[in-house]
DNA sequence: CTGAAAGCGCTAACAA
DNA sequence: TTGTTAGCGCTTTCAG
């Protein structure tokens, strides 16, 4: 096996305590004696056992992300931004991937993040009462991407924010007759995003007097073909919208589907708006919403770590703005592709 | 805190070596034993400290995956698939993300997984012999995803064979002069995927006695950006090609765009091919090769999980199928979007 | 400034 | 079948 404590004590002429106060830079050693340590703690290639120190510490000097999907580009973005500040800070990052409502099922009975976590990070999941208390009772630092929670720290936009801007670029456009293409509410992992982005539409359609249509809002997955069907539905109508707001890109690509399939044009015939600047958006010349995400990622970890070195410390809500990047799929002056 | 083996161990009233035993489900325990012990542990709510166990039992429950950036389509795919695997298995998953060639440097300098792994997954990354070296050190077994190594498992798929599949699609639809968009050879992080489907489409030309033209082979970025300069070149030839094979779907994507900009149509005026069927290659109706992603994952998470049951089975190769996918981008006879 | 020694909470012989 | 006990490799008092 590999170097131990005492292997670099032996090696230094000094005693285990010695060397591990002097590699962790604590301080009352004497510069020449740390030095020797280190010295002997580099010929021998020495690392701390990480189980060993945190046997003894009491800390893991790990962090908890639960994600509902790591393979989605969000997801993925948001665990990237999080992991460059944690391994700076020499944390690990255990990943959860839940996958589906069984996958989270099976997360929250067993618990799995139990004594091996010093906060944990969720992202994108509104928690239920249970589960919040659940991880709430691992008594470490809880940090919350894309929706907030009493007694947790948390990093998220204003979705309803963003999607007044995108309905008011539209009304801006001159439309009037603006349909919506969005998340069951109901979705059964609870992502809040599609609640409150219908929200925002509709306060955007109320502050410009123009009045609200159920007809004109359509419903579906969260996903491609949700949004491809949710337009199909909308082209259906007796009169069709001029203009739509898509409460995620991802939908957005399919209702841009369904639109060409009619033969129609973009945005001559139909304006079509979305949500989050997915990595494609601006391939397929899509309007959209902005959303920082892997600076959600980075600045939860940061806000976890902060947790950790002051416990005491009030969790905070830190809200990142959103901007509006407008391409050719509603305004015909942008030069297309 | 919570409670601890010694508290089981009372509550059950009986030695701590006999609630691990039971626990752990090990044999030589008296039935109504483990039943009493399992009732306790319940209704304490017990978990056994890991980091005890692993100091104790010297085996980590853990497998290190090192990628190069988990915010990337393929990388989370197979980080995914290798999560349910191991999170059926009772093992966690260290994610460690090298993000750029700094970051590669740091991990191959630091070695953060030291101690603190029973195995560990490299994905798609050609290891330079030092930093195979430096992972065979670890003396844990290792698998890789993308690509082989002297003495590893590995799971893969044949980029040569699949490249010469989509060219052989071109040639099979008349195509002869057919150019290549791939990635460089000297990719900073050394992908290997770039070099072998270079070759799949060279010995497509040759095995149909189509004449290699060095003029139709456009190098640069594997991404989005890297398809469209290269395409740009490409479309800037005196004679240019009829159909080209592209590496990557992404970097088809942007030779998509760079065509579209010049009003050429697709694929009545060039046909285009990609490699790897992302996501939203449907999407744009491009014609390509799918490889299995996920599934390269679970296996090579699999591998890992057999080789530490059983340290002296040889490392073993898996090679997974490609299959062609013919849409609109390359057959104007599939209906398009 | 440094060392001795007592744990941290388990697992794994070894006895009984 | 069960209990006793010696570690696993550190961190952290507490003396000195």
């Amino acid at each position: 096996m590999s170097a131990s404590i005492e292997d670099v004590a032996t090696l230094a002429g000094v005693s285990i305590a010695t060397v591990s106060r002097s590699l962790r830079g604590l301080p009352d050693v004497a510069p020449t004696t740390r030095a020797r340590v280190l010295a002997a703690a580099r010929t021998l290639d020495y690392v701390a056992s990480p189980f060993a120190a945190r046997l003894a510490s009491g800390r893991t000097a790990t962090i908890g992300a639960i994600v509902p999907f790591v393979n989605r580009w969000f997801f993925g973005e948001v665990i990237a931004g999080a992991e460059g500040i944690l391994r700076e800070a020499d944390y690990d990052l255990l990943l959860y991937n839940l996958d589906d409502v069984a996958g989270r099922e099976r997360f929250f009975a067993r618990m799995p993040v139990r004594k091996r976590v010093d906060g944990v990070l969720v992202i994108s999941m509104l928690l239920a009462d249970e589960e919040l208390a659940a991880l709430k009772a691992l008594n470490v630092p809880l940090a919350l991407v894309g929706n907030g929670a009493p007694g947790a720290h948390s990093v998220h936009i204003d979705d309803t924010a963003g999607a007044r801007v995108a309905v008011d670029h539209l009304i801006g456009l001159g439309h009037r007759r603006i349909g919506l293409i969005g998340g069951r509410m109901d979705d059964p992992m609870r992502f809040t995003a599609a609640g409150d982005r219908h929200q925002g539409y509709l306060e955007a359609l109320d502050a410009a007097a123009i009045p609200r249509n159920p007809d004109l809002e359509a419903i579906g997955y969260f996903t491609f073909d949700g949004g491809e069907e949710a337009m199909k539905s909308l082209l259906a109508l007796p009169e069709r919208p001029t203009a739509v707001f898509v409460e995620s890109d991802e939908m957005a690509y399919g209702a841009l589907r369904a639109i060409r399939r009619e033969g129609l044009r973009i945005p001559q015939d139909i304006a079509v708006i979305g949500f989050d600047d997915h990595v494609t958006a601006e391939l397929l010349d899509l309007s959209t919403v902005r959303q920082p995400v892997q600076e959600q990622g980075a600045k939860a970890a940061r806000a976890l770590l902060d947790a950790i070195a002051d416990p005491s410390a009030q969790p905070r809500e830190l809200v990142l703005p959103t901007e509006l990047i407008v391409r050719n799929s509603t305004d015909p002056s942008v030069p297309p592709l």
